[in-house]
RNA sequence: GGUCCGGUAGCUCAGUUGGAUAGAGCAUCAGCCUUCUAAGCUGAGGGUCAUGCGUUCGAAUCGCAUCCGGAUCACCA
């Protein structure tokens, strides 16, 4: 049970006995003292006068009184500030807190919640390489495995790869008249990106043949879809459908340059996935899910045989589920899929990673499930995220103003060599050490960077403006680990006499540390609850910020006496410990130095 | 037009179920390395919490209205 819990509790005993009044948990106001008030927590009185009949500051001079008589081993003292009951807890409180912590374990292990969680990201087409709209869908999606596992959940990591369709086809038809028989081996190239310059080769030529029949006088939208590669790749498309042996074969060739490619790149990120799906597979689900749902009078047939849902009454729109020809569109394939998942695995719920674009299409998605009465239904989750956005808007890969996932990591990593060299801190590393330190740097930079803000709120990415390696960013973070690296090697060597009883009071800054420490499970749940890992990143920033006040205030090797040095020493393995747990969550590692 | 999301310091963002004088980082300015790593620390300036009304002891937070920005409402995925 968390500090607050035990203060909110302690205060409703309080005021059961003081007041023969029951309050509910959310009923007592709790929260943390104003730094410029004396104590560490507060309860407000004020909602209470309606039945203690006394002023604010009766009340809680008594609720105050009560409370530190009767649970002496959390709080120490009291004041009352107008309504605000102020708390100051006890010492040896924190200090028990700190051993158990440190005692607990070396990896925090948790208890089982029995449940079962399915976390569906990435989900890249096979046309193009990954760009950072993807980066922050990973970074999200990965992280918010890693959180759902710390909270006692079995996680199963899922990637639908979308390998099929007239965006693949697109690409081929280039690579067909342009390519020359190129290959990754044959250009040196990774086979995602020879993939994705095929697809802009298909797009200029397709911009080309638009403006030449436009020219000769045809209407635009006429010229759109008789631009002969157009009519190519949809024919291929077909082709494909058709299971043609030769169109197979190409696309399972460049779709596996792209595997290759994807993989790579997601080794680098520090990724990786439980089950591939393949919408080359999937895509014909979900017409048995259509059939029942007709069977169940749920949905219904227009005159032209296309299948649709009503959703008028829950305030949304009609929804088309099958077109007239029979063939499924991206929500018949979605429903099929939502049940292979379960089929599969039998999860409790189903997180979807997937941008705020189709936010709509989520809603609909499920509230069709639960309709059709499916068991699975009301565990979908969506973890919908805002855009990335340049500063001249949206990225659009037509137009190649979309920043490469490969570019940014190895820019990020190339400004982490520069800073590292420019310190001349590591000067004895090795070659390797080096280039792992540059990677662990540049990597906890981009990764925070694009986890540390809110999932759903859009975020603009300036390229011109490298990620900051100052101030609320991972190498802050990783850097306050180092030097407490530096501190413990030291350390190490000595021989202390065990662990006192510590009887000298905290210092307020050590105080600090203990009392953010303290907040971690609190973060921990709120981040699960609220899939949102930059939770953890402000915690881990907070930690690190405290931590270093401390450090420029107070000497570890050279504490005023050793019991200062024992707990400090405790203080600093408990923070790098903490440090390296969290944003281990945000999938950043730390480094011995830098 | 309907629905949904957002608007907090020059910029990027925090702000728990309504609580005390709204907080960080960046940028700017002024300081701090003979001492455990200065990728750090300390201080200063910077705010009509989009606007108005309401709810109440108390509103950035809740309600209504308005303004601005975005997404979406495809026989695209």
């Amino acid at each position: 049970m968390s500090l607050l819990q035990e203060i909110r509790r302690a205060g409703i005993q309080a005021i059961k006995t003081l007041y023969h009044q029951e309050l509910s948990p959310e009923q007592l106001t709790v929260n943390e003292t104003k730094p410029d008030f004396e104590g560490d927590y507060t309860i407000v009185m004020f909602s209470l006068s309606k039945f203690t009949k006394q002023k604010p500051e009766e009340s809680g001079r008594a609720i105050g009184e009560w409370l530190v008589s009767n649970f002496p081993g959390i709080f120490q003292k009291y004041n009352i500030v107008k309504g605000f009951l102020n708390l100051t807890v006890a010492d040896s409180y924190y200090v028990s807190f700190l051993k158990n912590s440190l005692s607990e374990n070396t990896d925090k292990k948790r208890l089982s919640n029995g449940k079962k969680v399915m976390v569906e990201f990435a989900s890249p087409n096979t046309n193009k390489p990954l760009h950072l709209g993807h980066l922050r869908n990973i970074f999200l999606g990965s992280s918010i495995a890693n959180i759902l596992k710390a909270s006692g959940y079995n996680v199963i990591k899922a990637n639908l790869v979308n390998d099929r369709g007239i965006h693949i086809c697109k690409s081929m038809i280039a690579w067909l008249h342009y390519g020359n028989g190129e290959t990754p081996e044959s250009t040196g190239k990774k086979g995602d990106h020879l993939v994705g310059d095929y697809y802009v080769k298909f797009n200029d030529v397709y911009k080309e043949q638009i403006e030449h029949l436009v020219n000769k006088g045809t209407d635009k939208a006429v010229a759109e879809k008789e631009a002969p590669i157009m009519k190519e790749a949809q024919e291929l498309l077909v082709k494909w459908e058709q299971g043609d042996k030769e169109t197979r074969e190409l696309w399972a060739k460049m779709n596996g340059w792209v595997y290759e490619g994807f993989d790579e790149t997601y080794q680098r990120m520090g990724v990786s996935f439980d089950k591939m799906y393949y919408e080359s597979k999937t895509y014909l689900l979900g017409k048995r899910i259509v059939e029942e749902g007709l069977e169940k009078n749920l949905f219904f047939k227009k005159e032209d045989g296309s299948v649709w849902v009503d959703l008028t009454a829950d305030g949304l729109d009609e929804k088309l589920l099958l077109r007239a020809d029979g063939t499924s569109v991206y929500m018949t394939q979605d429903l099929g899929t939502a049940q292979l998942k379960y089929d599969d695995y039998h999860i409790d719920r189903s997180i979807y990673v997937i941008g705020d674009e189709q936010n709509y299409h989520m809603t609909v998605l499920k509230l069709i499930l639960q309709k059709l009465g499916k068991p699975y239904a009301a565990g979908i989750d969506h973890l919908s995220y805002g855009m990335v956005e340049l500063p001249s808007g949206r990225m659009k890969s037509r137009e190649g103003t979309v920043v490469d996932a490969d570019d940014l990591m190895d820019e990020m990593i190339a400004t982490a060599e520069k800073h590292t060299r420019e310190l001349g801190k590591v000067n004895d590393f090795s070659e390797k050490e080096l280039s792992a330190l540059y990677e662990i740097l540049g990597m906890g930079a981009a990764k925070f960077y694009l986890l540390r803000v809110n999932p759903k709120k859009k975020m603009v990415f300036n390229p011109e403006e490298s990620i900051d390696f100052h101030g609320f960013t991972g190498p802050f973070v990783q850097y306050t680990y180092a030097r407490i690296q530096s501190i413990l090697r030291k350390e190490e060597a000595e021989e202390h006499s065990g662990i006192p009883a510590f009887q000298q009071p905290l210092l307020p800054l050590e105080k600090s540390i203990i009392i953010q420490l303290e907040k971690f499970e609190q973060a921990l749940e709120n981040a699960a609850l609220e899939m949102d890992p930059s939770i953890i990143a402000n915690y881990a920033f907070e930690l690190a910020k405290i931590f270093n006040t401390f450090y420029t205030e107070h000497s570890v090797t050279k504490a005023e006496n050793e019991e200062k040095k024992i707990l400090r020493l405790l203080l600093c393995k408990a923070v790098a410990q903490d440090i390296s747990y969290s944003i281990g969550l945000l999938g950043i590692s730390v480094p011995e130095r830098m």
